[in-house]
DNA sequence: CTCCAAAATACAACCGGTTGCAAAATACAA
DNA sequence: TTGTATTTTGCAACCGGTTGTATTTTGGAG
């Protein structure tokens, strides 16, 4: 039952070697042969062992996901989510398989983020950045398999490594400038610990900066850091606050989940918004549409950058690319119905 | 540079088959000589080449989670995504890697499910069913590698599969169950097309039979059934229905996407939930808590299943489980402000 | 019909591990 | 010291493919 190459060989009254070189269509196949073989294996059902394959030409036709993983919310995030499905089938459509994990985790003495190099599990990486360590990184490129990065942390070693990056400083700046436009002048932005989040600060602070230097007046500003990213440490963070938030007339939040954790609180608390308190979300997470008010918030291009990710990694892989590979995308805000 | 079994010996003084004995802890190896190989391998950052191990002992190390692919939401549900962060992590506890793929797509000319087993690049595969037809279950019965079905459609060769379920019917019966106590007698089933949502609108139906035959007076009920499961299918569904639906003063709809839609919709045109209208959704989502009013729904026990699923498949692969592995769950009425 | 170049096929080595079995090393008793 | 039982180690075959090169087959020209 179990078939293998010689077998189907056998079977076709070839040698082996012809067999390979027909089912890999090599040109040194004659057409007819080629087809009969390419035939018979299809009937009989035959696919080649892929651990075989790869021993011999190196290649898993496997890219591994690898996105941090928080003890806290052991699942994927909803942003990372969508683009784990969206960059699984952009692969399938080169043929490559999509292997997830995880790293930043306590309970695993190695990370899988080098594991998976180091054992030849996968022939390249896409890693969701923005918690990595800059001595992953510098192992990582010791290694020398192909690997990129979407959204590393601003200081990591930018100009060596191929990278996604989205341009959250302009994020920032959108979302400062909204909440401006809309009259707002007593501002509070919600940020959480992590770098990438200082840069949507100052991109927040240059629109303030700019405002203040132009016609308008002063503009009140001031800060408030959670300790993660839960819908229930935000809504908590408001409820203890609430008398001083509502001193503010436009709140900044550095994520959908807890922009949504911020507005519930603030409505469960009989605010209104955007009536006394203007809310603006980070990320545009499917979820932010259907809050009400819907949410306006700084839409992440998930779509492009998962679409982007893939093509850069394919052609690491395949060789196609030499040259450094790195792009920065754009923000984009999107109007709906909290400010 | 390119470090593999037979340099580690020389560099070891020993041949490679006592290195290879010796990294996987075989008791044929003296214990200093271990020590001392695994020290070396473990200070040159050598690891085990995992094409080479698995064409050696036919052990893949790896998992396959299979769930189906709608073209229409390409990217995961919000249940399969939270199943898969779960499972990914309960299968890094045994060594074991996750790989994602996809079924039911239209543009692959074969389904991912047997050609993961054909080409074993997997050990086994967790599928979640609900959509898997007789044959595919036929042809990966042939193929002989372990797989287990999460939550397959009712009619599928139930006796014959590893699989785990959760009692839809159950699940039904709370629902209907509820408003009904809540003292609702006109209920409104909102479905979706597909053989799983037959059997809660069984259960549903029992509830109100129940009820009927006892002291309570009759009841009215209707269905509404929707094409998908997008939040816009259900939304619309409603708007376009406004009048009929007001008749209704209580909304059981099959999965909790929809039945944000369907709140949404209410709320948008002046229904009070749960005033004039009670809702309960079925499947408790993260996004059921942070509804205004929050979403009463039917838990699924998700984190459960995605432990014994991992449990279940493992067990497979090492060949300790030989009879049929079936649990069923039960689904938990999660009681909010939405009825 | 013969010869030779070009096309098609077959052989063998290799990828990097595992493992059965034989050989060598060690331990212990006589 | 020798013999024997017991560890420990090493050789060689194998897993199922790919691919360089030698060999055979084919086709066309002379």
């Amino acid at each position: 039952m179990d078939l293998n190459i010689r077998k189907l060989a056998q079977l076709a009254g070839t040698s082996y070697s012809t067999v390979s070189r027909a089912l890999n269509d090599s040109p040194l196949v004659k057409e007819t042969t080629k087809r009969r073989i390419q035939e018979l294996a299809q009937q009989l059902g035959y696919h080649v062992d892929f651990s075989a394959k790869s021993l011999a030409t190196g290649m898993r036709m496997i890219v591994g996901l690898v996105y941090p993983f928080h003890s806290l919310r052991p699942y994927e995030s909803v942003y990372t989510s969508q683009a784990i499905g969206r960059m699984r089938h952009a692969l399938a459509q080169h043929g490559l398989d999509a292997l997830v994990a995880g790293y930043g985790s306590s309970d695993r003495a190695e990370d899988d983020i080098t594991r998976l190099i180091r054992q030849k599990k996968v022939d390249g990486l896409i890693i969701f950045g923005y918690e990595v360590s800059e001595e992953q990184i510098e192992s990582l490129r010791a290694l020398g398999s192909p690997f990129l990065l979407i959204n590393p942390s601003p200081t990591t070693a930018a100009e060596l490594c191929h990278q996604i990056r989205i341009d959250h400083e302009l994020g920032g700046y959108l979302a400062g400038e909204r909440l401006i436009r809309a009259g707002r002048r007593r501002l509070l932005s919600v940020t959480e610990v992590g770098q990438q989040f200082q840069v949507r600060a100052q991109g927040f602070q240059r629109a303030v900066e700019e405002t203040e230097t132009g016609a308008t007046g002063p503009i009140h500003r001031e800060t408030l850091t959670l300790q993660n990213g839960l819908f229930a440490t935000a809504y908590d963070a408001i409820a203890r606050n609430l008398k001083w938030v509502s001193g503010f007339d436009g709140v900044f939040v550095q994520s959908d989940i807890s922009s949504i954790g911020v507005l519930n609180c603030l409505l469960d608390h009989g605010v209104s918004v955007p009536r006394d308190i203007s809310v603006i979300g980070y990320d545009d997470i499917e979820w932010a549409q259907y809050t009400r008010p819907a949410l306006t918030t700084i839409h992440q291009p998930v779509q492009e950058v998962a679409q982007l990710a893939t093509e850069g990694i394919v052609s690491m892989i395949t060789g196609d690319q030499s040259e450094l590979f790195a792009k920065q995308l754009q923000p984009i805000l999107v109007d709906r119905e909290s400010c």
